[in-house]
This record gives C-alpha cells, structure tokens and sequence, in this order.
DNA sequence: GCGACAG
DNA sequence: ATCTTGTCGC
C-alpha cells in the first residue's frame, strides 16, 4: 500500500497539533482500544468518573478490517471505528486515553494526537512498546520516568506505571502537556502497568471481538 | 545496505 | 494485534 499521500496527510494535519497545559478540569476521563479479527476492528471507549475511576458508559463500534497496519499510519486504520464509538456515547469525556503514541511520532501524528485533533479533544498517548524518539531507561520504581526527545525537542516520556514491569511510552495527543500525561497516567492507575480506562476497553473490545469469529 | 518499526 | 496454562520472580 501507498502511504504517499497519507503522510501528505500527516505533514497538513501536524499543523494544527496543539501541547498545552490542560485547561479543564476532568470530570470524566475515558479510554480507547481496538481489538483484530480477519474480517472486523472492534473499537470500545469507556467513561469513568474521575478520579474515582468508576466506571459510567461504555460504547463499541465495528468496522470492516480493510486497512492494514503500517508503522507510523496506524491512525489511518484505528480512527474510522473509534469515532463510531465516540458517537454513540452520551457522556463525552474531558480527556481521552488512547492506547497508541501521541505526538511521540515521525510526523508528531500518532493515534492519541489524530483523534484529538478531529474530535478537538484533550488526549494522551499511551503506547506498551517505543516507536520513535531517543530515551534513557527510568529507575525501577512506579512513577519513575524519563523524558522522550528528537533532537532538542520533547516529544513524551518513559514511564514506570509499576515496580519492576516494563515501562509505559506515554506522549501528548493533544491539548495537553508532558506534565499532564505524567499526572493523569498515574492518577488512572490501579494494580496494572495499563491505566485502568484502556485496561477496560482492552479487555471488553477483546470479549466483543470473540462473538464476531 | 542495515536495522527499526505503535497496533 | 493474536494464538494461550502454568510458572518463575519480585
């Protein structure tokens, strides 16, 4: 597949990215995942209270797996099927956590910041894996972190959302700082290296997917 | 040319 | 992403 014009897509997009402080308080809080069939993508988004993190609405969406995945272009897949999602829901949230990288990205256009711009919504990127930027590995201990840079720039952080266990690449969407990330990853977190909103629609996108086998 | 490469 | 139980280590 081509990705000539959609990176021709990213280089227009990254123009309206925007990192600042967060302005609102949170209220809500929800997270977003996509689980893989052969045939289908099925999105979940889920809305908690925070931060009691308890869980208020949930919605889930489907659509056909036509788009593959290329590094650096998973938006391009994952978005159709995630505003499905947001359209159905009846809270809509202050600030979303998606699993994938924010502004930690080539064109400083990962999921988390694509989402953010069409919805102009507040995200976070919440990544398990590095895919771009330069790091050092964070001290052992949850809430330990080191930063994320291309060249001078920061674009993220490495964070130890557990003792012992694999550090989180946690990078700003949209409409929010690298402070913000730190502070709303880890008021999300419960016994998980994985925020408890993504944790939920991980696990409930996964059992939704089974039924469409 | 070689290695890296979110989900 | 996904196929999958018990098991080693903190």
């Amino acid at each position: 597949m081509k990705t000539d014009k959609l990176r021709r897509d990213q280089l227009r997009l990254r123009k309206k990215v925007c990192v600042k402080k967060l302005k609102h308080k949170v209220n809500y809080i929800a997270g977003a995942d996509v689980a893989v069939t052969s045939d289908y993508l099925i999105g979940c988004i889920g809305i908690f209270l925070f931060p009691s993190l308890e869980l208020i609405e949930q919605k889930n969406g489907r659509a056909r797996n036509n788009i593959p995945y290329i590094p650096g272009f998973l938006s391009f897949r994952e978005i159709p099927v995630l505003m499905k999602c947001y359209k159905k829901l009846k809270n809509k949230p202050d600030l979303i956590l998606v699993d994938g990288q924010g502004i930690a990205h080539p064109r400083r256009l990962g999921l988390a910041t694509h989402l953010g711009i069409i919805l102009n919504k507040p995200t976070i990127g919440c990544a398990k894996s590095h895919l771009f930027g330069d790091y050092e590995m964070p001290d052992d201990s949850k809430g330990s972190y080191a930063l994320i840079k291309d060249r001078q720039e920061t674009i993220g952080l490495v964070l130890r959302t557990k003792d012992s266990v694999r550090p989180l690449f946690v990078s700003p969407g949209h409409l929010v700082d690298a402070e913000d990330c730190h502070k709303y990853v880890m008021l999300s977190l419960t016994k998980y290296r994985i925020p408890e909103p993504i944790r939920f629609a991980h696990k409930t996108a996964g059992e939704k997917a089974r039924q469409y086998v």
